[in-house]
This record gives C-alpha cells, sequence and structure tokens, in this order.
DNA sequence: TATATACTTGAGTGATCGCTCAAGAAACCC
DNA sequence: GGGTTTCTTGAGCGATCACTCAAGTATATA
C-alpha cells in the first residue's frame, strides 16, 4: 500500500556540498540562508532531509574524516608505510579540491570546544581515529625497518599530527611557504 | 571651561578581559550580551568606550601580539637566542592564566580568513611580526654558532611558527601529550 | 552652590538567527 | 485515472544579533 515519491537531490551529493561549506566557513559562519542557497533546498525539504543544521554538520564531520582515513591507508597500499607518511605532507597541501588547506577537524575542535559543543567531542574523536591511523603506519615502517624500532610509534604519530595541523594552517597563509615546510616535515621522517 | 568626569572602568583591564573572552570563544562565539556581562558594562558604555565589538576584538588583537613579543624577547635576553627557542614550546602550553592553549592569532586567522574579515588580516601581519622575531632569534644564534650557518633562518623560522601553532592546538586535545611534542620540538633545534 | 560636561543606564531598533508548518505539487500503486 | 503518500514551497515563528539613543546621574570647574 506505500504510494511514495523519491526526493528530487541526491542526498550524498549535498552531504559534499554542505561540507565544503562548513569546512571553509566554519560552524557559527554559516547560516541556514547559506546553505538553503548552495544546496538549493528550501528550508522545509532542508529540516525534513537532514533534521537541524547540527545533524548536517555531524554528517559532514563523518564524511570529512572518513575520506581522510580512506586516502591516507590507500596512499599506505601504494607506496608503504614511510613513504605515505613523507607524501603526505605535500599532498595535502597541495589538493586543489579542497575548499581551504586547514583540518576540518582542528577547523571545528578550535572553534566550538570552548562551548563544550557536541561537534567538537565528535571532531576529536576523529582526530584520535587519524591519530590511530599513523600510529599503525609507523609502527608498519617499523616491522619492515624503515624505521628505527626505538621510537614509540604513538609519540611519533602524536608530533606527526601536530605538525600536519600547523602546516595545514600554515599554508593558508600567504607569507608562509608551505611547500617547505611539507618538505622539512618529510626529511625529519627520514631521519627516524 | 572643560568640566569633565572620568570613566569608572580601566580601560586596559577591560581590553585584557575582552581578550581572555574572544581567545577562548572567537569572534562569532562571542555575543555583546557576553561581553556586557563580563566587562560590566551596559550596550551605551561599551559603545561609546570601543565603538563596535570589531574595534575592541582589534584592541584585543594588538594587546596579544605586544605581549608574545615581549614576552620572547624578554625569554631571549634571559636565556640567549637559542635556549628560548627550545623553552618557549613547554612555557607557551604550560601557561596556566591562558584562557585556552591555541593561539588566538591562528584561531582569528582561521574562523574569519574565509569571510575576507579585516580582523584576519590583522591576525595574519601580527603572525608575520611573530615570525620575523623568531627569524632574528634563530639568525643570533647563528651568529653564535649555537646553530648551523647553513640554515636559513627565515625558513627555520616558518617552520618552528607552524610547529608551535600545531603544537598549541594539539594542546587543547586530551587524548594527546603536549608536553612529549614540546620537547621533540625544543631536541629538533639542537640538531640544528 | 550653580552649571556645564561626560558617563551610565536600559528600553528598544531593524536584521538575522535556526527552525516550523500548513498548503500545494508531484509521483507512486491500484 | 483515482487515491494516497511524500516531497516541496515559502510565509512566518520567537529568539537573539549588533547596535542606538534619549533620559538620568555623577563629577568636574567656576
Amino acid at each position: 500500500m506505500l504510494m511514495p515519491r523519491k526526493p528530487a537531490y541526491d542526498r550524498d551529493a549535498l552531504i559534499a556540498k554542505a561540507r565544503d561549506i562548513f569546512w571553509r566557513q566554519g560552524w557559527a559562519g554559516t547560516s541556514l540562508k547559506d546553505l538553503e542557497r548552495e544546496l538549493k533546498l528550501k528550508p522545509g525539504s532542508f529540516y525534513a532531509a537532514f533534521g537541524s543544521k547540527d545533524a548536517l554538520y555531524a554528517l559532514t564531520l563523518e564524511s570529512y574524516a572518513n575520506e581522510g582515513v580512506a586516502r591516507i591507508k590507500a596512499l599506505a597500499e601504494k607506496l608503504g608505510p614511510k613513504e605515505a607518511l613523507k607524501a603526505q605532507p605535500r599532498l595535502v597541501i597541495e589538493a586543489v579540491e579542497n575548499p581551504t588547506k586547514a583540518c576540518m577537524l582542528a577547523k571545528t575542535f578550535a572553534e566550538l570546544q570552548a562551548k563544550d559543543h557536541d561537534l567538537a567531542d565528535q571532531a576529536a574523536r576523529h582526530m584520535t581515529e587519524m591519530k590511530a591511523c599513523f600510529a599503525e603506519l609507523f609502527r608498519s615502517a617499523q616491522e619492515t625497518g624503515e624505521i628505527r624500532a626505538d621510537h614509540d610509534p604513538d609519540r611519533l604519530a602524536a608530533r606527526y599530527q601536530s605538525d600536519i595541523l600547523g602546516l595545514r594552517l600554515s599554508a593558508e597563509r600567504k607569507d608562509v611557504d608551505a611547500l617547505e615546510i611539507a618538505a622539512d616535515i618529510a626529511s625529519d621522517i627520514d631521519r627516524l
């Protein structure tokens, strides 16, 4: 007895579009008007589809984090763990398809942590996830002997992630040559 | 013929107080209500004293940057350039008087750059200023022979500042041992 | 003490915020 | 095509935004 009607939009495409807007403009910096205009959705459709601005933001964080993990894992598959870690800094600041260089998780965390917003926790969890991913790469690079075994892979991962966050923020600046920094981060890995 | 009346508040103290609020909560995250409550100023007095929210924010950025430059220069005076650069990472994440660990200039820049807001430019200029300050320390450490002369001090400064930005953001996370990262940044300087 | 001047107060401005909902349009099964 | 259900539309909700201003108060000089 069901007689439905399909939505006129592609939900995943809308989430990807919203991700780019939130990524660039932040949480408070993006209004419902912005989203309605860019997603071509009237308020009613928007709320029927996503429930709330925060709920959509959560979906975009999820999407962002999943793609990030997938990208680094694919890179490791292709280049091996050490070379993937070395290549990542340069790739991440050269990705022209990104709406901005800085990390969306870091931006979200920095903006909303003081408010104890749920989205800050969620961003933090995704960053922990990424850090674990980096640690695994350091660990397997140690197993293959590419990196000396007397380093703590978790510590290496924390430092590496911190460097990447700084790099990606620096890459937004006009007075900084982010490629030099990326190269220096990569060459640090050779010294391990 | 002038018959004035002094304000009941200490303007510099108010700016310092506002700085801490903006630093923690960001630009969009701080409402006039927040400021009026914390500064104990009614709207009329607020606008008579500072003109606008943005004008006050600009004053707080100025205050923040001036104190930052003064602190690093005092540290260099006391410890010498190399030891100052090595000490700074730890000191900056251990400063308990700060409302938050992350750098206010970086947070401002990240939040407002996409909007082409004047405050983003101003924050960027202050970061450039800080970078030049770091470069000068690297340069003088090279002159004393503490750091090898075959490094580009401007490049070292850009990398160092990028590392500090990442460190300070990392220091806000519960799952990261920022002291370890600070120690690793310091030991990197010994290898130069 | 009288008066001029600056500061303080708080109600209130129009604009925008995230969001709701009733009504109309469109697509499905029978 | 008829009937049912979902999707789409857009006016409009109360709350909050940054900000204004006229009236009241306090403090200086004369």
